[in-house]
DNA sequence: CTGAAAGCGCTTACAG
DNA sequence: CTGAAAGCGCTTACAG
């Protein structure tokens, strides 16, 4: 397309001009028309019309003060839990009538909000060193963290779910219904506070059934589904005995299976395997993940909604913890 | 948290001010400090820290006569083939130092780019009717569609992969290699152009080996699960019978799948299934699905390349067309 | 190497 | 109901 760049903007002076009017008139149309006689809107309406113009948004902006732009930092771009969280962002960011930029932590760790573009941001907090989180709030932006835990010393709204409740409601039910005995659990990536939230629930529950939860066998999932599948095969390389494996989330649970699986083993009958998050591929592995399932997407909508109404007001909630439900399916032994 | 609204920006003049030298001068250290003494670029950028200072992007952006910023439309936000192509855009952006804006039309049907906010756009060019992209791409605003097709009239660059191709190879060797004869088909989406391309491809082997189309088995998958899940078990109660079921893309594949364990066949023993795509549950399905793997990811990097290299040089090649690649797993019975 | 000044395309009191 | 004009925070020839 050896097309030449006749990308000449249509500007509101030119619309101003077709229609005979100045400026501000044009402006008051293109905001909603208050206060301008109807014959007068109709005419500039036409003139837009006829040049196709649309604002300039970096003008209005600059204007305004105001970007009307919400941004979301994630750590990286990919994989069901952002899927499920981006939609959640993204719904309630246009139903509002604001831009959604996003920003990916994990090949740019240092990444700063480079400029000033929006009017508020959303970081999923696990995405940023509780240091960058400070700075952030501190610097001159709103700020909504979305799951993890508010670093000390940060004041930022804080948008998440049950994780310990739902990690030790899960092990609980492990434990009485099921009677398992021995466990094994798969930690959630380093640094990651919800990972950290669901072990102390699962701990919890193991030491008020008298269980020592040193004495568990413990292993990195991070989630991710390779690291676990070596974890578990390392685990059942070197003879070691489970009833059950929990894992941090769902992905690591399925490097779990896999492991088992590929020892010969069956799950849930010889090890029941269980997860946290409740992602798609739950639903449809065989067999069947039993999980944990996290309001992923509604979370990241009511994240948006306090960051908005901290814009407009000034002021937002400053923890909403969102509940959990347990999903039970076939892998824990349990149908 | 009751905060108030502390926001006060701080701006260039504030710099400025504070480093002694005039706005221009932070300006140009701002963007490189080509030109400036060593002494008062250090002198600057001290300034620039101690008052955390961070450009106003809208001001820059009008006074550059540039956004630095690319919009991605698509219909909808979620799921593996989204999520991939979001991951592709995005790192290519962020590479190029661009920003990424987000827009879904699905529940903005009319959506026609409202503001002038980005300095090119890419679009999922099933997102949009064709008379949507035509007015796109006749307004002031560089565009490159990804997959899809190019609508008559329109002369955007078009980067996809190959539809056609795939499907026709694909079923090209379920006929000579597998000898099914009985086909049925699950069509992909109304309007979407790429379902076409393979419904052609599929349609174009069945052809060449004497087999008539239109004698055989032909049902709306329109990409998903649920709908391929009750035209398939509306098949089966019909009592027609098939050797394998090709489906326009992974999702309404697993919808067959899940139709014919249902009614207690076994695949691929009894009715063997294929799709399109290989998302990531193709390769954890049980049993694994055999399907023809996109490089979604890799078109969406491609695709933001030939934007941001037609808005540095005002051209981009006029079509890409990605390879695909056969894989073949258990659902067919191949293995 | 540095600064004064115009200009980018809007919005918004303020007057009338 | 409408317009002239200042101002939003930058960049960039142009002078020096």
């Amino acid at each position: 397309m050896p097309a030449q760049n006749k990308y000449q903007r249509v500007t509101i002076s030119d619309v101003a001009t077709r229609a005979g009017v100045s400026t501000a008139t044009v402006s008051r149309v293109v905001n909603g028309g208050e206060g301008v006689a109807a014959r007068t809107v109709a005419i500039v309406n036409q003139a837009i019309q006829d040049l196709n113009y649309r604002p300039n948004a970096a003008a209005q902006g600059l204007a305004r003060q105001r970007a009307q732009t919400i941004s979301l930092v994630v750590d990286e771009v990919g994989g069901e839990y952002f899927s499920q969280m981006l939609r959640g962002v993204q719904q309630a960011t246009s139903d509002a009538g604001y831009d959604l930029l996003i920003y990916a932590t994990r090949r740019n760790p240092t990444f700063i909000m480079p400029q000033q573009n929006a009017d508020g941001v959303i970081v999923f907090a696990n995405s940023l060193r509780d240091a960058e989180i400070l700075r952030l709030g501190n610097a001159d932006l709103p700020v909504v963290l979305l799951h993890g835990t508010r670093p000390p010393g940060c004041n930022a709204p804080l948008v998440t779910v049950e994780n310990q409740r739902g990690a030790y409601e899960l092990t609980q039910y492990l434990l009485e219904v099921r009677q398992y005995r021995r466990f094994a659990f798969l930690r959630g990536a380093d640094g990651h506070d919800d990972a950290l939230m669901r072990e102390q629930g699962y701990r919890e529950a193991l030491t008020q059934h008298g269980l020592d939860y040193d004495q568990q066998v413990i292993g990195r999932g991070d989630f991710e589904e390779e690291t676990s599948r070596e974890v578990v095969t390392q685990w059942l390389r070197r003879g070691l005995k489970m009833d059950v494996i929990v894992a941090a989330d769902d992905d690591s649970a399925i490097g779990a299976m896999v492991a088992l699986r590929d020892a010969g083993l069956r799950i849930p009958e010889d090890v029941a395997v269980v997860g946290y998050d409740d992602i798609r591929l739950a639903r449809f592995y065989d067999p069947p993940l039993t999980t944990v399932r996290v309001a992923i997407e509604e979370s990241a909508h009511v994240a948006v909604e306090q960051l908005i109404h901290y814009l407009k007001h000034g002021s937002a909630e400053s923890t909403i913890r969102l509940p959990t439900e347990l999903v039970i399916r076939r892998s824990c032994g349990c149908c």
